[in-house]
DNA sequence: CCAGCGGAGATTGCATACAATCCTAGCATG
DNA sequence: CATGCTAGGATTGTATGCAATCTCCGCTGG
């Protein structure tokens, strides 16, 4: 029997950009740099990030600490820091003595996700707009031809694919707003979205989507960071409308019976 | 000798909430939740965070991860696991073989923290008006009496728990806007804001800070959630307002050299 | 047939040990 | 005096071991 990570271990395997179009103009990554160098809880934190996003990690999965050490060749200790860290993303779920899970977000903390980008996102896209060079334009415009060089093709893979660069646009637009700090934020927000969509997605709303996001560069093209942020909102808005949010039968009687989403606010001392 | 950490772990004991006028009220800490219940890397990061933001530990301090652990009787593992928290949300910076220290935002991430804190505030205290009831109020209000009986104490001790009051009514609020990922988010970045005021810090703007989360209550209360956002914009204006964030000789050469921020939008693959 | 129980196996929580790296101080050398 | 070099100690990075907890499965008794 092979394990749900095994496979997704698989995908590590023969590196997936292989059939991504536009791979290498994908700023929010680290290029070249020393990223991975020496922190593999880190790069641990990265490839399970990207499985996640990539839905070749479904919502719920358990994350195993000795398997993912095995698969990446280090031990528990560093797999475990790796997890702590999507946790803190709120990309996975630690239960004490029971391990960490890919996140299954709830309705609720769906619609949360997508107010909380309807906060930032907007304003996020006007900064942009006022900051962005010819050169960012061309990035985010390679962005989109990479996405939409997905929609053209069959098969999960590309669906996968185009699912990520649909997210990176976002990401993308938001490097180029001068707020890392907005930007990792929203790249939480992204990621969690990502899973949201797993759970709760009904149609193809990737390729409405790919649409929207050739509207947004036009309105930055023009220089009109209003509009940008309007039409930001919309796109948002119509993500969120292409969800089915109705609460479907948990699959786990645990999770259903579980007090509440795992102290969110439990913050401060 | 004693250490920075020492002089911060003695306030630790004598519960420095004994001579915190309203603390039980304190809706954003977990009263008597189970949080510490049996998590102590949580119950680390919570006390170091607190003394972060009470200005007990100054930016630039070293963690060391022994000297941590043995103050609160656990082992390098745990502490290090809470070390880690601190530094996924920006309160403190570890680096590569040499370990953490409280964080020392720089001006640039000043501001960014406060354009952060503009660009989601005003929207919390405008759902935040649209939510409250008649208790939530009363809970606001009171978190305000808090923060006004330190006004008019004398002392360090005093000066510190207002500081942690004043931001506390930003989270207070927060917690009503019904978004427990924003309210997640603002913690954050009030923290951080903390920080920046240890560093750039100029008068007390703490008691204008103070009449105008009267005059947002006031706002709240009315029912004008317009009004409230607007005036919550014009404060953070004049916090920030209130920093000298030019660029003042920085202590270590080190640090001046160091090639960026740490790798913030290092974020994905 | 089903609820209750118990023990084996699996998995996590944590402490500790060792290796790798860094920092410091002292000495030598120009 | 300034610079370079080299132990020695201190600190972090990681693996591993053990205890605590959970999960699962078969058993018993009703």
């Amino acid at each position: 029997m092979q394990s749900p990570l095994e496979i997704a271990g698989d995908l590590f395997q023969f590196s997936p950009q292989a059939l991504e179009p536009g791979e290498d103009m994908n700023l929010i990554a680290s290029p070249s740099t020393d990223a991975a160098n020496e922190d593999r809880a880190r790069a641990i934190r990265d490839r399970l990030h990207d499985a996640i996003v990539d839905h070749r990690l479904a919502p719920g999965t358990k994350l195993n600490e000795a398997e993912v050490g095995a698969l990446f060749g280090v031990s528990r200790t560093v797999a475990r820091a790796g997890l702590q860290m999507l946790a803190y993303e709120g990309l996975a779920r630690i239960e004490r003595n029971r391990g960490a899970f890919v996140a299954q977000p709830s309705p609720d903390e769906a619609r949360q996700i997508f107010e909380a980008r309807r906060s930032i996102e907007p304003g996020i896209a006007r900064r942009a707009c006022e900051q962005l060079t010819a050169e960012g334009l061309e990035t985010i415009a390679a962005q989109l031809e990479a996405e939409a060089a997905f929609l053209d093709r069959r098969g999960p893979q590309a669906r996968r694919a185009e699912i990520k660069a649909s997210g990176d646009f976002h990401l993308v637009l938001a490097s180029f707003a001068g707020n890392p700090i907005l930007a990792r934020f929203l790249a939480e927000l992204v990621a969690r979205s990502s899973l949201v969509i797993a759970l709760y997605g009904r149609s193809g709303a990737s390729s409405c989507g790919h649409t929207h996001h050739g509207e947004i560069l036009d309105a930055l093209k023009a220089g009109e960071g209003d509009e940008a942020a309007h039409l930001m909102l919309r796109h948002l808005d119509h993500i969120e409308a292409d969800l089915d949010l109705r609460l479907r039968g948990g699959n786990s009687l645990r999770d259903a019976v579980a007090p509440w989403e795992p102290s969110v606010l439990a913050q401060n001392s």
